[in-house]
DNA sequence: GTTAGCACTCAATCAGTAGGAGTGCTAATA
DNA sequence: TATTAGCACTCCTACTGATTGAGTGCTAAC
């Protein structure tokens, strides 16, 4: 790649901090008089003019001043941003409701991020493999309801209540108890196959259809525990930027976002962190403009952090904002954020 | 008020047909020529002008074609309107997953009735008064964690894993367990005052601590379920809509629509049913631009159904448009869907 | 009571103009 | 040789008429 000398450096860093903050082209004017380069208008529009050809710069129209291109804002990220993790405040006072529900967290998580930025925010549940059964506990509620506690590995509960035709005596629920935990503790959703259903069927004589309830019951737990969610904050935040209030362009961004569904594999497919930065410091990824793998937010510069919950379980975190973003910002708000979640995931 | 003449409401009907379909304010001539009350557009034109005195219409300049005030849409909506309830086809059956959690349920509903009706739409969760408890079970999970299943009048479960400094023995999780049941079994939220929680935590000895965890859960699961969450939907279909497409409009909206806590509340307090309508019928309420009691909806017509799930508890459906929506196919949408909730829960 | 006809109004569109910001180039300067 | 001052040029923006067309209100005739 061809090497910028020292002064070029300077300018394309003066030129991107000014367009960073108004969002207006940047002339050669402005820089020779708000800079300490004392260099005059016409000599900058030279250099303009050289950073132009290299690609780093462009001219929305003839006679306007220059805007940063993705290029030149992917040099920015690279090897001009200023580290400003400690004017960060971080946001762990904020978590104030420390619900034991991690989806709880996790939206307050994303609430708190995307007032702290102004942009829009998003945020994955923690991705498992497949958990394992820890035990499975039934209880009769009423003569026509029996509760099924099914605990995963991990301590997460989940609860289903099963309605039952006739009331089933007390003994039964036991034996049934028994050989629930007997086949099904320490399986996960593909060991449970055909053979070892079969099995229980077997083993619980007149009760099958019972059997084959509670069953479906643990499948379907288990399922829902594999899917990530994703929540998402401050969308309306986008609005602030002049540059994505286009209909066209906001309709898209708000509809992915409001698609929580589709936004949650094109999360989970398309930013896994095969990206772009060689060199991943502290697991935060920026995507710029069109580096965006995701087609709506083409206009947009998308930030990603990874927090760990637990070994190999992890989630995302995005923040959305215009390619003007305040990258600084956002990168030390991400980094204090892993931190802050580090810590209250240790604590747990 | 003011007795219509039987040509003007077929012309007033004509006028707001038209608008509603194109949107565009409505001249004498297409009226004259598409309808077949054969009358020439001078004729339509003295009407128009007595209509508009009225307050039924109004020109939005003075070389334009007319378009309805709220006054004329709340006419249509109140007795010109025909009902097409045969023509809506059933949503039950593309209700497919039908998971027991109703969260899942009513997310299911307010996308359905996004997609079908091309509008925003909202739900609440239902509303309960205080639920009373039905029991509890402690479960030792692992040596630092203890399980609390707490089941709720109307078999809600809830579960809290509830971690402890040092193994608990068996015989002391089952005298907790004695002890929670005799004193909270058949109370609900209000009832458990500091006597009792006093009383367990005397019989209760050494592990005073322990019961006031649990105590804390308890009384978190019931809030949370006291608690109005509410699901959007196809807040992007208002993009669809010139008329809503201004930013200042779209933004206010939108915001609205994603702060679901705020929006909770709004709905709660002030779309509480103590409306407009004199006679409700089939509990729909349809509130027309200014009646909206939701400000930033102010310039949309909102139509709420109350749907409910048990004696008592009820939860709100609300569809967002613009205010020359489709209110035959909302209304009969919404009545049919009422239907379809009523015999899915009684299934249950 | 209804209709034809006409003058009138107003939004929307388009072309033309002036002003301003910013550039590129050239020639002078250090 | 690098820098700078000066100037012509470009293009966006805002403003101004002029034109068009949809639609009205009014009047007079049917």
């Amino acid at each position: 790649m061809e090497q910028l000398d020292d002064r070029k450096v300077k300018i394309l860093q003066a030129i991107i901090r000014n367009y960073l903050e108004t969002g207006e082209p940047v002339g050669s004017r402005t820089i020779s008089k708000y800079t300490d380069l004392s260099l005059s208008s016409a000599t900058i529009r030279n250099e303009m003019a050289d950073l132009e050809e290299l690609g780093y710069l462009i001219q929305p129209h003839t006679s306007a001043g220059r805007i940063p291109t993705d290029k030149g804002y992917r040099l920015y990220v690279d090897t001009m941003m200023e580290e400003k993790v400690e004017e960060v405040n971080t946001m762990r006072d904020q978590l104030t409701e420390k619900s034991d529900r991690i989806e709880t967290l996790l939206q307050q998580v994303v609430k708190l991020l995307a007032v702290n930025t102004n942009y829009a925010t998003m945020i994955t549940t923690p991705k498992y493999r497949s958990r394992k059964v820890k035990f499975i506990q039934l209880t009769e509620v009423d003569p026509t309801h029996i509760l099924a506690v099914i605990l995963l590995e991990g301590n997460i509960p989940k609860n289903k209540i099963i309605p039952v035709s006739e009331p089933v005596e007390k003994d039964v629920v036991l034996k049934l108890n028994l050989i629930l935990n007997t086949f099904l503790v320490g399986l996960d959703l593909e060991e449970i196959n055909i053979g070892i259903v079969q099995k229980m069927k077997e083993q619980a004589g007149e009760h099958t259809s019972l059997v084959g309830d509670i069953l479906d019951a643990v499948a379907n737990s288990m399922e829902e525990e594999g899917q990530i969610q994703v929540y998402t904050s401050g969308a309306t935040n986008l609005f602030k930027y002049p540059e994505l209030t286009d209909t066209a362009t906001a309709q898209n961004l708000l509809f992915t976002l409001e698609d929580k569904q589709e936004l949650a594999e094109l999360i989970d497919n398309k930013l896994d962190g095969s990206g772009h930065d060689d060199e991943p410091k502290n697991d935060i990824q920026v995507y710029i403009g069109g580096e965006t793998p995701i087609d709506s937010m083409k206009d947009c510069s998308v930030v990603t952090a990874t927090y760990r919950m637990d070994e190999g379980v992890y989630g995302k975190v995005g923040i959305i904002g215009p390619k003007r973003m305040d990258y600084e910002k956002v990168v030390a708000t991400l980094k204090n954020l892993m931190n802050d979640l580090d810590s209250i995931f240790k604590n747990k």
